[in-house]
DNA sequence: CCTCTTTCTAAACGTATGTTTTAAACGATA
DNA sequence: TATCGTTTAAAACATACGTTTAGAAAGAGG
């Protein structure tokens, strides 16, 4: 039934982990498929033939982790709904933002598995043609729109209004770490230096708390 | 003494007000040199006659206004100092703040001098290679360095590390804001319309004091 | 063994890229 | 008008790009 080399099962995800890297780096169009494909020590003709473009590698590229962090951001709202609803109060503010925020900080200091990699190029995605990436902007949108009725729960006197805007800005510092994290050290002459990524994690969370 | 042809003088000009249109919309790579010519109705050899290359274009789109960039975010800081000085108080959290987003939240509702484009085209530089761009960065922390004593003087409970990841965030937010402003209707399912540049450099403004 | 599907390779295709070259057109000066 | 520095123009350059093609290599089933 399946017919497959021995090299190939590793091919094209070798190709997709390679890309995921490039990509986090550069920009759709500064990352040549032959760059990825000589990284990758694949045919240059693998491209084409697994994801039948370069669109289509980047799309593949997004698609292959977005269901698993939209899971654990949903997981971790669902587990901060289920202990307040356990202990009779309504979800704060402060675990909303946490269910948002830990997994792609956590993801971001995860060098092996390559989950570093995936943040960055989702933080770059939204800054590409949104013709071509209107999918990546509408399914992260999706996730957050499950996060609007608890924010005006715990705050009714917010219009959605109010809270979309707080989402975007919680997205700004969000984007901002991921595509800056490595240049921090630089912007505060080295006072700042890179922390684990629980301290990362509470730092943002703490700025954007105060700020809703 | 001056050799230039009735139109020379308007070609330079116009190669940076498109180039810098163009770059504001799309990565340094996506951008080609014949997409510029075309749109400023000039040569192709224009630009490596007037910038010596694509880099030399970009750089110079650049530094074209930087300088008013960050003069007027120092006219305001002074501007706030000597007011606090006169009421014989320190400098508020906000004030500062207000010093920092205003000009380019101002600028990016500035449709008519070119003055959006170079906002979105700055907010963009920031993510090309450091290599291109260490010029870009540096110039800019080195305003937000002079807005550091403030802070400090304002809450001393803050160390400076503190007070740089909070800039950290503030630029987050305000970079995020210049890449996806016209993105927030979509993202908020039209809740949220785009509003007065007053009203949006408030409602940052509100939310970055509160994190601070 | 042969056959079939899948995977991989090498080469070429056509086009787009940034840059250089050559010369013409132009404006001011003498 | 003749000359010189400057600007514009058209063409070509060499390379890089994404993609396609044709065929070889490899594994699985008969």
């Amino acid at each position: 039934m399946k017919y497959k080399k021995s090299v190939g099962q590793n091919a094209k995800e070798r190709i997709l982990d390679v890309s995921e890297k490039l990509f986090a780096e550069g920009s759709f169009a500064s990352v040549s498929v032959r760059t990825v494909t000589s990284a990758a020590q694949v045919n240059l003709s693998a491209v084409n033939y697994y994801f039948g473009s370069k669109k289509g590698l980047f799309q593949s590229v997004y698609v292959r982790r977005a269901t698993l962090m939209n899971h654990e951001r949903l997981g971790l709202l669902q587990e901060a709904v289920g202990k307040a609803q356990q202990e009779g109060r309504a979800v704060s503010v402060r675990e909303l933002i946490n269910a948002m925020l830990t997994p792609p900080i956590f993801w971001l200091y995860e060098k092996e598995k390559g989950l570093s990699g995936y943040i960055r190029f989702l933080a770059r995605a939204y800054l590409e043609a949104a013709s071509d990436m209107e999918n990546v902007l509408s399914q992260e949108v999706d996730v957050f729109d499950k996060f609007v009725p608890y924010f005006q729960e715990v705050n009714p006197s917010l219009t959605v209004e109010d809270i979309y805007w707080r989402i975007h800005f919680i997205m700004g510092v969000m984007h901002h770490t991921i595509n800056h994290l490595d240049r921090i050290g630089l912007l505060s002459h080295t006072a700042c230096r890179v922390e684990t990524r629980e301290q990362t994690r509470d730092r943002m969370v703490a700025f954007c708390c105060e700020g809703f």
